[in-house]
DNA sequence: ACTCGATCCTAGCATCGCTAGACAAGTGAG
DNA sequence: CTCACTTGTCTAGCGATGCTAGGATCGAGT
């Protein structure tokens, strides 16, 4: 029994490294750059040992993708945290929120902007995204203003910093103003 | 020379009919599914003439993105001059954007997710991408309230567009609420 | 009518995601 | 301790991708 135990544990691990070179290789070197093949190399295995834990390359970006969410979960948790005031923690959201975006651009693709075969905004919805959303909710329910919906407004609340976060990193707005369109979004949208 | 004059005409007549091609094979399929070999057997022609009109497919895309970027400015602008009033402008700006990444989700594609290989936001910017942006600024800049650049409020609220058509395409978010979006969107941006 | 240059196609390269089937290593029974 | 067998891994290969080299063909101008 124990034997098992310990293949399930070292099997759980190979996994663990698979994404996390994965992720690492996407980082380095863009998510074109993470082949099966290259992929297989990195971790000192055959291309055929990716597939026994996951169905396919889209599986490998999908776990990529939960685990940015986790992150940036916490991320955005631990910047509100430290603020005071609604007006004042929903700056330090969008902040954060541009600012993960920003430095893990690979894993903010693997979330948002490829095929990582993952649901949304329904049932089968798997808990790291609906926690992610759920962060965000908390801090901007407070200025959703009368009338709103709170869910409603997170939603375009999180379209305007989604929008933000890849035209500027597609080189579609000058990074050099980020600050001040920041100020403007949240200004406009909170009701303090 | 007239002979040197109609083979130009016939070369750009067949430029156009691969993007065309390349466009609606898009729109019906998938840019997944826009290969140089299908391509090349939709127009009747073998693959390497894709290559003596573009440099490869980026280019292909990228062609298919600035016929878009027109559509699109002539699209906006046929919407806010049909309508009475900043507010009312402002509206029927939005939702003719949202309307247009609907219709066309591949070209939409093309333009902002894709990578075309065109610069944005810089000297050398290609002019219907400018113009796209200019055509939102005519609109946008009545509404962006004292003491805020047009431009910059350009920005943000493109953004939040782009991020509203985007995350609803992809499923991050329900279409049943699309129209209370905008209004909330609008209402709390536009400085009327 | 004939030459020669432009134009286009056949064939092929390297690489991609993915899979079948051979092979080895480790397991538990006798 | 030996041996059949399950489990796990690798080698090799398939079809498809973007792109390109080199030969064939066609038409224009002398």
């Amino acid at each position: 029994m124990s034997v098992q135990e310990r293949k399930e544990r070292e099997r759980a691990s190979r996994e663990r490294l698979i994404v996390a070179t994965a992720r690492e290789l996407a980082e380095q070197q863009g998510w074109d750059a993470v082949t099966t093949r290259r992929l297989a190399e990195r971790i000192e295995y055959s291309q055929p040992v990716l597939y026994s834990h996951f169905r396919g390359k889209r599986e490998i970006i999908g776990a990529v993708a939960l685990e940015g969410a986790a992150e940036m979960a916490a991320a955005l948790r631990a910047a509100t945290s430290a603020a005071d005031g609604p007006r004042a923690r929903v700056t330090a959201l969008a902040r954060a929120y541009l600012d993960f975006a920003e430095r893990n651009p690979a894993v903010y693709d693997a979330m948002f902007q490829l095929d990582g075969g993952l649901a949304f905004a329904e049932e089968d919805t798997p808990e790291p995204l609906k926690d992610g959303f759920a962060a965000l909710l908390e801090t901007l329910a407070e200025v959703a203003g009368d009338g709103v919906h709170p869910a409603l407004f997170t939603e375009v609340f999180w379209a305007a910093l989604h929008g933000l976060a890849t035209l500027t990193r597609a080189g579609r707005l000058p990074p050099a103003e980020a600050e001040r369109r920041v100020e403007l979004l949240v200004s406009r949208l909170a009701v303090v």
